[in-house]
RNA sequence: GCGGGCGUGGCGAAAUUGGUAGACGCACUAGACUUAGGAUCUAGCGCCUUACGGCAUGGGGGUUCAAGUCCCUUCGCCCGCACCA
């Protein structure tokens, strides 16, 4: 019938000769920006899930095309990270060789895919031409005194060696390699994120991502109020600050814990007499990973800090403190006040230890947390408005300078090193006299040396480390002898700001033009899996935020609507993964069924936003809709117009609209909806075919042009305008009349469009089956709608 | 535990403001064409019933002339976050 290779291919080089998709910067049409998350180009190939975002968003992408939008929708690669290394330290060649054949790979099955990226815009975060701006923005941040270098408690990885953020290290396992993360104390550059944790909430209400991806950056940012309170530890002048959401419940604060690294224990060595024990317990919940600590939630541990008791600042009793590792060092002060009675994990610990548990809100069972009547609480007692209560306290402690109210966020300042060989190097050095020196930028970038080993060293260190002439350098203020900084920056760095680029893609003054920034503006539309909705999205945020306020960006918040797509599974409904041996390849898919069966099956699968599990025989579905389209051209007449002019403005509208709106299921099915009138149709007119390819082509875009040319339909549809529809066309001039008798169907009948009231009600009195189950009986209403139904109740 | 989402045929799913539940596709069944069919075309296809009709959107209740849609309640599944104080 027709070689699907064939075609897919000339098209293809029709649109590259003609250079269909190619932005222009400044252009007069409206601008409109469309991003896919860049892939990392592993060797495994392009998966069916790329396809899905990529046609998607291309889907989009042409039909603002073809509504006359200058459309920016570029492609590129973030190809640092450890797959590639890996790959080098096996080989012994170098990670930009390995990125470099996965890169070619990458492009051509995606470009045998028909998606319209402008390829012009093409960077990879690996190019030195790119990863200097990466670097300069580093020293910005630097600059500003965003970046500073810490001595931290960091999730290590000790199969990886190397650090990792609390996003990489989620739920105590390196995201990569799925070691359990242990803790180590090194020195670590650091970006005060935490310090934007207000503005990166408040800044979502400027955004149009859909509700799940804005709930996924309020839980990352985790937002609590509360308030910090000072207990006095007896005998001494020190105090004891907690964090509680709920000062309410003072009063039933029976004992005190602490986070096991917790400062204090130092301070007071002194005075408490069983040092011994507490450091065995404190290494002991050291080599716990996170995981662990979470998992073994079950059990309580913990040691009793003999020596030393608190002041409760409202009962004024004496209270135990305790050191425990359900207390986070990392989270408020490192230190709680437990009330027993009203939280859990209080209440267990209290339970297994002995410790008095006292009731401050009545209720029946313990623990009970939440609301009632106060009681045990002197200023508090007869109380029952939990917002009212801790406000009063909140006052009281003020006014008693014991405390004060306090926000507190989830949110952690973001690690920024990385103990690799492949990332941007950080562009400082490091000089006795001097200190940190920022490389100039006249020197950037500061380049990957090509070595033999990119093992990383035994210490932890990143294996730049070893190269002598690397490290080496000289102090770029005073000239004395300089160390560069070895450590690498974490593979998110380049993915933070490359939509930013893309604007300006081949700039070497700047690492993106004025002129550029405020032409482009914002990204319209950021399409990605669900799994970078939390992290890259803050990140990406974040930079963009910091840059805003140096006046190097024209927008706070960088990106318009974000949506997510679902994954696509294998045929057994199973995450696709090579041992389970269900991994669909596109490519294989594009050689059988052709690109534009894949984009269309792709896109007909289900919700977009949803999982949805692999069907060949779908797929065959899709295909088959293709043959009959190309099979419907040997059926044209002379005529002129559209056959059916209602249906035709109608799906116009339909296809239209749910493009926009991302229900390209339904779209197509609209599309079927109207091939399978064309079927019923002896002949069709050349404007119904052309009407059909036209709004097919944003899904199918190679056979709808090669139809399209071969029936000698009109202009290339890339180059055509997108049809219009007008509203008055969409209304039928009939309709089935649904008469009904309490509620239940008993009748229809085609009716003109402008039958009034009146007379629906007197044809559905008419009809015979109506009759059947009103006989007999008293007619106690009837309801009639127009366009739609007539209701009787009897009785 | 907290937050969010979902529950509709054998399967993927549709269903503006409450107004014919199951569009469209897959699978399946029967027939046609055919040497052949895993190609194509025609017809059928929620469940029960020979039919009239009845019953159906996880379960129960409510509002309404009318509920997949609104309200209450209950069960189940999925996702995110989490000893976060």
């Amino acid at each position: 019938m027709y070689n699907h290779k064939e075609i897919e291919k000339k098209w293809q080089n029709y649109w590259q000769k003609h250079q269909t998709f190619a932005a222009k910067n400044g252009d007069k049409k409206e601008k409109y920006y469309l991003l896919v998350e860049f892939p990392y180009p592993s060797g495994a190939g392009l998966h069916v899930g790329h396809a899905r975002s990529y046609t998607a968003l291309d889907t989009v992408a042409r039909q603002k095309r073809m509504e006359g939008y200058n459309v920016l929708f570029p492609m590129g690669w973030d190809a640092f990270g450890a797959p590639a290394e890996q790959y080098a330290i096996k080989n012994h060649i170098h990670p930009k060789e390995a990125v470099k054949a996965n890169i070619k790979t990458f492009k051509s099955q995606i470009e045998e895919l028909g998606i319209s990226f402008d390829w012009n815009r093409e960077f990879s975060t690996t190019d030195p031409d790119y990863y200097k701006w990466t670097q300069w923005q580093f020293l910005k941040f630097y600059e500003h005194g965003m970046a500073y270098k810490a001595k931290k408690n960091i999730n290590w990885c000790p199969t990886c060696k190397t650090g990792l953020s609390n996003e990489d290290s989620a739920g105590g396992v390196c995201e990569r390699c799925g070691s359990k993360v242990v803790q180590k104390e090194k020195e670590q550059w650091m970006l005060r994120m935490s310090d934007y944790a207000e503005d990166l909430l408040n800044g979502l209400d400027n955004t149009n991502f859909s509700k799940r991806v804005k709930l996924g950056q309020i839980n990352w940012i985790g937002k609590s109020t509360g308030a910090e309170i000072d207990f006095e530890i007896q005998d001494t002048n020190e105090k004891l600050k907690v964090y509680t959401t709920r000062p309410d419940t003072i009063y039933g604060a029976t004992f005190m814990v602490i986070a096991p690294e917790h400062p204090i224990i130092e301070t007071l060595k002194n005075k408490i007499t069983n040092m011994d024990e507490i450091k065995k317990y404190k290494e002991y919940a050291k080599t716990k990973t996170e995981l662990e600590r979470t998992e073994l939630a079950k059990e309580k541990t913990g040691v009793k800090i003999e020596g030393i008791n608190a002041i409760n600042p409202f009962t004024n009793k004496e209270i135990q403190i305790w050191t425990a590792d359900y207390v986070m060092m990392s989270y408020g002060t490192g230190a709680i006040m437990a009330v027993p009675a009203h939280d859990d994990r209080d209440y267990e610990f209290a339970t297994k230890f002995n410790i008095e548990i006292i009731p401050v809100i009545e209720g029946d069972t313990l623990p009970y947390i939440g609301e009632g009547k106060y009681i045990n609480s002197e200023i508090l007692n007869g109380m029952t408005n939990k917002e009212e209560a801790i406000k009063k306290m909140i006052d009281e402690i003020t006014k008693r300078k014991i405390g004060n109210s306090k926000v507190n966020y989830r949110l952690q300042d973001w690690i920024f090193s990385r103990q690799r060989f492949w990332g941007e190097p950080i562009p400082l050095v490091y000089c006795k006299h001097c200190g940190w020196v920022p490389v100039p930028e006249e020197e950037l970038p500061v380049l990957l040396p090509d070595v033999a080993n990119y093992e990383p060293t035994d210490d932890g260190e990143s294996p730049l480390a070893n190269i002598e002439d690397w490290v080496n350098t000289t102090c770029p203020k005073c000239g004395a002898k300089a160390r560069r900084e070895t450590d690498t920056m974490p593979n998110w760095a380049g993915s933070s700001w490359y939509f930013l680029r893309y604007m300006d893609p081949h700039n070497d003054k700047e690492f993106v033009s004025k002129e550029a920034l405020n032409y482009w503006g914002k990204v319209d539309w950021y399409d990605g899996g669900m799994e970078h909705t939390a992290r890259h999205l803050l990140y990406a945020r974040f930079w963009n935020q910091f840059l805003y306020n140096i006046g190097l960006v024209p927008n706070k918040e960088p990106i318009d609507i974000r949506t997510s797509h679902g994954m696509i599974l294998g045929p057994d409904g199973e995450k696709m993964s090579k041992s389970k041996g269900n991994v669909i390849n596109p490519h294989d898919v594009v050689e059988e069924y052709g690109a534009d069966a894949l984009r269309l099956y792709e896109m007909f699968i289900g919700d977009y936003e949803k999982d949805a599990a692999w069907s060949t025989n779908s797929l065959k579905g899709c295909k088959r809709f293709i043959d009959r389209i190309w099979k419907a051209g040997e059926k044209l007449n002379d005529k002129e117009g559209y056959s059916d002019e209602a249906l035709v403005h109608k799906t116009i509208k339909k296809v239209t609209n749910d493009i926009k709106s991302m229900k390209f299921n339904t779209a197509i099915s609209a599309l079927m909806i109207l091939m399978n009138a064309y079927d019923d149709m002896e002949t069709i007119t050349k404007e119904d075919l052309r009407v059909l390819l036209h709004l097919l082509n944003p899904f199918a875009p190679h056979i709808t042009e090669e139809i399209n040319e071969k029936y000698k339909l009109g202009n290339p549809l890339c180059e055509s305008m997108w049809p219009a529809y007008d509203e008055n066309k969409t209304i039928d001039n009939t309709y089935e009349l649904v008469f009904q008798v309490n509620g239940k169907v008993r009748g229809k009948e085609t009716v003109s469009t402008d039958t009034s009231k009146e007379e629906m009600e007197k044809l559905a009195k008419e009809n015979t089956n109506v009759q059947k189950f009103i006989e007999g009986k008293t007619i106690v209403k009837v309801i009639a709608i127009p366009g739609k139904l007539v209701n009787i109740v009897v009785k």
